[in-house]
DNA sequence: CGTTAAACGAGACGGTACGTCATGTCTTCGA
DNA sequence: TCGAAGACATGACGTACCGTCTCGTTTAACG
C-alpha cells in the first residue's frame, strides 16, 4: 500500500490554538484519501472538488478552508500518498541504490497513481508556492536518502568520487523515470534491470 | 525560433475533397500559433479555447471543428511548435547523440514553452487518443533519428552492440529530462555536458 | 386539407428573367411545404432553417435566397397553408357569417397548425416588415370576404346598419379565437354555436 | 405601472427551509424585473437569459436555478408584471364589466408590455408545463373577478340567466382582444367602448 | 457549567469556461 | 447563374466548477 501517514505538519497549520471547535483530523484523513482516489481514477485534470468534498463525506468549504485551491490539494495528496523511500543496506551501496531505484518505479508504474505524478509535477514546475512543498515533503527526502547512498558507495569505493550525488541521482533514476513517464514503454522489473546495471558502469570507478 | 510547419497532414484531416468550401488551411495555422503562444505564456491548465479562438481571430466552433477538445489542440500545437531533431554528422556518432541531447534539452529548457511539454505528457498518459498523435508525431520521428545516430555508433565500435537503441536513449536523454522537468533544477551547458559525458561511459564498450 | 397553393407571386420575386439558372419552383413548394410541418410539429420557437432545409431536400443558403430570415419563411409557410375563406350564400348573410366563424375556428383548432398562428402573429406585432406581408396576403382577404358579408347582411336588414363591418367582424370572431387561443379552452362546435349564436344578437337590429 | 409584488409562491419553489445557505428573494425579484424591461424592450423573440442576467447584476446559473428554461422565466415575468384586475362596484355590474374590460385592454395595449402577452400565450399554448403556471396564476384570478361580476349582474337582472359565465366573458373580452392582439388595429377607448356597448347589447335579457 | 468562537454540512452566489447549436454570410464545386 | 455542401464569425444555449459567502447546527475549550 502507497499511502503514509508519517507527514506530521496538520493541512492548514492553524497554529492559534483558539477558542472555537477545534479542527477534526479526521476529516483531513479523509479529504486526502479522497482526491489520492479520484486522481488516480480520473487523474488531475479531471480532479474537482466538489467530487472529492462528497466522496470524503464533507462540506466544500471544509476542504478549502485547508488547502485553498484544487492544485494545492493535489500536491499534498500525493504527498500524502506516496511512501518514503526507505534503501536496503546489504553493504553493498551501489545495489541498495540500484534495487532502490527499480523497487521505487516498478512500484509506482503498477499503481493507478502513477500517472498522476506527472500532471502534479507539470502544475508545479509553473508555480513556486506549490512547487515548493512538493520539493520540501517529497524530492527533498528522497534526495537526502540518495545523497546518503552515494556517500556510502564513495566509501566503499563502488563510486567515483568526482561525480556530484546530484548527478549519480540524475544517472540512475533518470533513464527509469523518462523511459516510464515520458516515452510511455513499458518498465517492468526486467527491463529497469537493464537500465540501472547499464547505468552503475557511468558512475563505477574506470579502469584506466 | 521553435515553430516549425512540417507537419503535413492536415489538422482535423477532412481527406473527402468534397463538395463544400474547403477549410482554410491559414486557419488552421493561425489557429495553432495562438495556441502555441497561450501555452507559453500561461501554461497547460490555463488554456481556455475561447482565449485560442480570439487571438487567432476565428470563432469558437471553428477551433471545435478541427480538434474536438482542449486536449486535442494543445497536443497538436505542441506538436506543431516543435522543431524536428537533426543530428549532425561529424563522424563521430557518439559525440554527435551528445551534443543532440544537450541542445535539444538545452534549447528546450531555455524556451517558454518548455514547461508546457510536461503537462501534455501527463495528460497524453491516461488518454490514448491523445498519446498516439503525440507519439506518432512526436516521439517516433526523434526515435528514429537517435536510433540511426545509434546504429551509426555501433559501426563506428563506439556503442557496445549488446544495448539495444532504446536504452541508449534512455541512457543519455533521461538524466538531462529527469533533472530538467522533475527535479527543477537547473540544466545549463555545463551540466547538461557533465551528465551526458558521464553516461556515454556506460555505453561505451568495456576495456575488459 | 389545409394547405392551399394559391399563392401566385413567387417567393423571393425575382422578377427580372435574368440571364442565369432559373429558379427551381419545385424548391419553392419543397421548403413552404417542409416549414409547415415543422410547424405544426414543434412550434415556431423550436423551427430552424436548418431543419426545414433539410428536411426539403435543399440547401440553407437556397432558403435564405427565397426568404431572408427564418421569421420571414414562418410567416410566408403560414400564409401558404392556411385555405382561403370561402362564404357559403344561402340568402342568409348572418347565418352564413355565423357559420364561416364556426368552421373556420373548428378547423383551425383541430389542426396541428392551429396553434402556431398565435406565434406567428406574435412575432408580427413587432415587426412592420413581417406584419405587412401577413396583413396583406393573410388578413386583407379574409375581411374583404366578411365586410361583403356584413354588406349582404345590411341588405337583408338582418345587421343593424349603425354598426361598422370590423365592429361585426370582432363582434363575431372574436369570443371564437379568444376562447381558443387565450383561454385553451377546447372550441368545440356546441360551444362555437352558442357563442355566435349569442353575438349574433348584438349585431340584429333592435327590438325597438 | 405594471409590475405587482403579490404572488407569494416563490420562484423555484424550494419548499424544504432545507441546510444551505437560503435563496436571496432580492435576486428573485432583480431577475424577474430585469426580464419584464427586456420582453417590453425587444420581445420574447429576443429575450436572452444572458442579457436578463446581466442587467439583475447576477449571474447566469443563479437564473436557471430558479427557472429552468427562458420560456419559464418569461412566463413567470409576464405573471409577476401584470397588476390583478380589480372591480370596481357601482351597482352596475355589466357596467362595472364593461368598465374592466375596457380599462384592461387599453391599458395592456398602451403598455410596452402589451405586445408581449402573446408571445407567451404562443409559447404556453404548446407545452403544459408553462401553461399551468399561467392559467393558475394569471387566467384563473382573472376569471375568478369576471365570474363574480356576472353572478351579480344575474342578480340585478342585468345578464341573461341562460348564458354561462365564461360565455359573458368570452362576449365581452374577446372583441376586444381579438381586435388588439390579431389585427393589430387601434384599441382607443372609443372603440372599445363601441365593442363592449354593442356585446352587452347580446347578454342582456331579450325584450322578448 | 454555561458562553462563545470556531468548525462543519449544506447550498446559494457571481464568475468563467465548457462544448453544442443555430443564424446568416461566404466560398467552392458541379449542373 | 443556380443549387448543394459546408466553412465561417457570431453569439446564446444550458452545464459544470470555481472559490466565496451565508445559513443553522455541533463541539470543544475558556471563563
Amino acid at each position: 500500500m502507497l499511502v503514509s501517514d508519517e507527514h506530521k505538519s496538520e493541512a492548514g497549520s492553524r497554529q492559534g490554538r483558539g477558542r472555537g471547535r477545534p479542527r477534526n483530523a479526521e476529516v483531513d484523513r479523509a479529504v486526502l484519501a479522497a482526491a489520492v482516489d479520484l486522481l488516480a481514477e480520473h487523474g488531475f485534470g479531471q480532479l474537482t472538488v466538489e467530487a472529492v468534498a462528497s466522496r470524503a463525506g464533507v462540506g466544500r468549504p471544509t476542504v478549502y478552508r485547508r488547502w485553498p485551491t484544487k492544485e494545492d490539494l493535489a500536491v499534498h495528496a500525493l504527498i500524502h500518498s506516496v511512501p518514503p523511500l526507505t534503501a536496503p543496506d546489504t553493504g553493498d551501496a551501489v545495489g541498495d541504490l540500484c534495487e532502490l531505484a527499480v523497487g521505487f518505479v516498478t512500484e509506482l508504474s503498477n499503481s493507478p497513481l502513477g500517472s498522476v505524478v506527472l500532471g502534479v509535477h507539470a502544475e508545479c514546475g509553473r508555480r513556486p508556492e506549490l512547487g515548493n512543498p512538493l520539493r520540501e515533503h517529497y524530492l527533498q527526502p528522497r534526495d537526502a536518502v540518495i545523497t546518503d547512498l552515494v556517500e556510502r558507495g564513495r566509501r566503499e569505493g563502488a563510486i567515483r568520487p568526482d561525480i556530484p550525488a546530484d548527478t549519480v541521482r540524475d544517472l540512475v533514476f533518470g533513464p527509469l523515470i523518462y523511459r516510464w513517464l515520458i516515452t510511455g514503454e513499458p518498465v517492468d522489473r526486467a527491463t529497469a534491470e537493464l537500465l540501472v546495471s547499464t547505468a552503475r558502469r557511468a558512475v563505477a570507478p574506470g579502469e584506466r
